[in-house]
DNA sequence: ACCTGAACACCGTTCAAGT
DNA sequence: ACCTGAACACCGTTCAAGT
């Protein structure tokens, strides 16, 4: 075939059947995916010159874009933007349970998601959080946020069986299981208000 | 050769192979890591029945079980035990670095990791902390370590030249390497003080 | 620029054969 | 039980050849 008058491929299409393919079965090979794509493998490479390092990268961005705060409302303080930040950067993740591995194995690198840790920056700075304390919200912030999608993503059974039947913990997931309310997502409310208020106390105490 | 009157190999020693081949390259490939042993790859089958999975998860006990606090101390309060435990979670991935994606890419299984993790609900359990409170300390303890040392495990540089050079967060990075003191390990000190004040307040507000 | 097919150096896993 | 070597079905990446 060579190549063909029109493209037969584009990075966003690739991508979609990228996060399509990971959606459906959990993982991203390259033959795979271009096999879904009716193409030969090394012809994503002409998009995406990086390899696979590359695509997931771009992957992490189509999540994010999405999903993430572009900046602070009308009047909006510090505290509400970034749990608006917190909550979308988990949400994206959460949305795609196979690619948090993915994006956590592999340093953050695409423009638009950097972007939306200057945009975090920018909002504290305002807030008069000065460098230190600024640098220490952002990175407490991202651990955290990283840390519970991969929580999210697991299955609650992990620790279910893990002692005696009786233990704390057994009886604690059981009791907690019953009731309605995802326990990753009220234990990320629970630790986000907790940063913040810690982050707040670390502003005005200076 | 066939089978050896006395084995060439065990569990320890292929495991403390295994740290050492990460360490070195990053990289944990079981023909590698076979070759580094002077055997067979399929030699690792009969001491690992469940193939790479179970020496990832082996790796975890090897880290770990070195590296948390087993049980209380005497008279030693919910919130000391609760920053040994994370502290020492954490320094057990940040030892090493390269075996932290490995670890968040798979659901923990290991015995004595899962052990501690009873301990850590049995001393919340004795402060009073009910199960719900209790399941969504050790999730928000939990989700913070690992996120932290995946932190911990980047290059600081990864942020550093995200926006414009002036933008507050690279302002901020760069004002921060200056000084002493691991950004890190620094930001997790407040958050991990951040969230025991909050699960403080969880169980007393009751 | 964009696609192909072949080639390369790897993977993880299984299994019959040997003692 | 424990090691071997061969085999299988995969990987990710490169590159000359074609338009």
């Amino acid at each position: 075939m060579a190549r063909p008058s029109t493209p037969l491929l584009s990075r966003e299409q690739i991508l979609r059947a990228a996060l399509d393919l990971l959606d459906r079965t959990g993982e991203l090979g390259l033959p795979r995916l271009a096999r879904q794509l009716d193409v030969g493998t090394s012809s994503l490479y002409h998009h995406f010159k990086g390899g696979r390092e590359e695509l997931v990268e771009g992957l992490r961005g189509l999540l994010t874009e999405g999903s993430m705060p572009t900046g602070p409302g009308q009047g909006e303080g510090w505290q509400d933007f970034t749990r608006r930040w917190a909550r979308g950067y988990r949400a994206a993740f959460v949305a795609h349970p196979a690619a948090v591995p993915l994006m956590t194995a592999q340093t953050v690198t695409h423009p638009s998601t950097l972007a939306s840790y200057e945009t975090l920056a920018q909002v504290l700075h305002d807030a008069g959080f000065d460098d230190e304390e600024l640098l220490h919200a952002v990175t407490v912030l991202d651990n955290f946020v990283l840390g519970s999608a991969l929580d999210a993503c697991a299955p609650v059974e992990v620790w279910a069986d893990s002692g005696r039947p009786g233990s704390p913990l057994s009886r604690a997931i059981r009791a907690t299981k019953a009731q309605p309310g995802d326990r990753s997502e009220r234990a990320f409310h629970l630790g986000l208000e907790s940063l913040l208020t810690g982050l707040e106390r670390l502003r005005d105490d200076r």
